[in-house]
DNA sequence: GCTTGTCATGCGGGGACCCGCAGATTTTGC
DNA sequence: GCAAAATCTGCGGGTCCCCGCATGACAAGC
């Protein structure tokens, strides 16, 4: 049993190996690369079938790099390490996992036990490990509380994108005005109407502000608007 | 001579404690704080005048603790030490720093001996220490290529918070019109324009389009809208 | 069956935004 | 000190966005 081990930064990549060594003493040879790049080619060539994997990385971030590794082996199994529970993350994660994939996504701030823990768990019972927080953002991000809907956070990250509504409605195959009426919930569950009072009326420019607020919530986040802007110029650019 | 290390990565702190005994054999206490408000503290009542700080950490990012270390203690001397240089925390660090205070910006990228070097060359021989690569954004942050003026750049952060052009102009003392004038010169230098040609006419809501520009090329970050946030609150709520 | 709820769509108006033109003011360079 | 360049400001129009009102389709529940 391999193991790869995808992670740019160095302190972080010799901790993860040794605690791999630790966890899994029957384990093989422990692969490491500093970029999601690097680390899909060691995953094709080495032909590894459990990666730990960060995300937030330059040259290629996690999601990115464990979608191509799945790709071209779904029964990958990989653990998720990353420092934030971003509801963007969590999403990003959730939306690229196979039919039937293990996975796991712990944090970094977690102790030394549970992550051991998480990679047995993981890589030998095939069991998929969810950090406690994550769970808490995974539910509040599927369920009914104020968190948004599939629709409600393709229509966010188009308008993050900077699309028009004309040019959203004809990505989504809808028409204007049903643009129009999700953009509108998007504004309520964003609460983006927020009025101190003192007629600060025409203060915020909604479209832009909902940006802004789904920012500093971090149910977008930088790196999300990166994909999607790759997304675009593939299906627009051709 | 005491010094506090502020920084919320476990791992990252018991390596900075380390290297600082190592380069700096003369120093008595090392004091370590998990995040920028803990740091706060612990600089106002251990009476600490040499800091190693992180940037990006949640409950108060570096930038913000710097501030108040340094409007307590102008003397202070600072090494930022970063994942990043996002022009967003270069120019955020610089907007800070008092006049003549000492500082040092180093990337966790760099090796081992760039570091101990900073250390000493900061905290004994008082001298201002920036890593190559981040002097390079600086140099294009505050000069003239494909950079932004403050004036642009503050515009570019009003815009990003969300609010209108009327309002803008009224924070900025303005009329309308020369917020839009530098509305314009904000979406040429960020190449908002690029119509890959078939008939995108109406395909981007320039104001957006501006901000995700921004973003992907770090120019602004999240932590930034967060920071011009509170001033806005503060300011406009009072 | 009827009601109720959710969603997609259309219409129309008021407001915000983008931008060319042109004059006034300030800054810069020599 | 003067000319050139940059910046601020007003006007006007074309476009896009926000949103209330109204219609029809489809599913769930009494």
């Amino acid at each position: 049993m391999n193991v790869l081990i995808v992670e740019d930064d160095a302190l972080h990549r010799t901790f993860l190996a040794e605690a791999v060594r630790a966890a899994l003493p029957e384990c093989g040879q422990v692969i490491e690369a500093e970029n999601g790049l690097k680390g899909e080619v060691q995953a094709r060539t080495a032909r590894v079938e459990h990666v730990v994997m960060d995300l937030q990385m330059s040259e290629r971030n996690g999601i990115e790099a464990a979608r191509t590794i799945w790709r071209e082996r779904p029964d990958t199994k990989i653990l998720f390490w990353s420092n934030y529970s971003d509801e963007a993350y969590v999403r990003g994660v959730a939306r690229i996992v196979p039919e039937g994939a293990t996975y796991g996504y712990v944090l970094k701030s977690a102790s030394e036990e549970r992550l051991k823990l998480a990679l047995r768990s993981v890589f030998v019972e095939s069991q998929c490990v969810i950090d406690r927080e994550v769970r808490g953002i995974q539910q509040k991000s599927f369920g009914n509380s104020p968190g948004l809907t599939d629709a409600e956070y393709e229509i966010l990250v188009d308008v993050a994108l900077g699309l028009t509504d004309k040019a959203i409605a004809k990505r989504k195959h809808l028409s204007l005005r049903s643009v129009q009426n999700r953009l509108q919930q998007l504004y309520e569950k964003l609460d983006v109407y927020e009025t101190p009072g003192q007629g600060n009326e025409g203060l915020f420019n909604l479209r832009t502000r909902a940006v802004a607020v789904a920012l500093s919530r971090k149910v977008l986040n930088a790196s999300a608007i990166e994909r999607a802007e790759r997304d675009l110029r593939q299906s627009a650019g051709i």
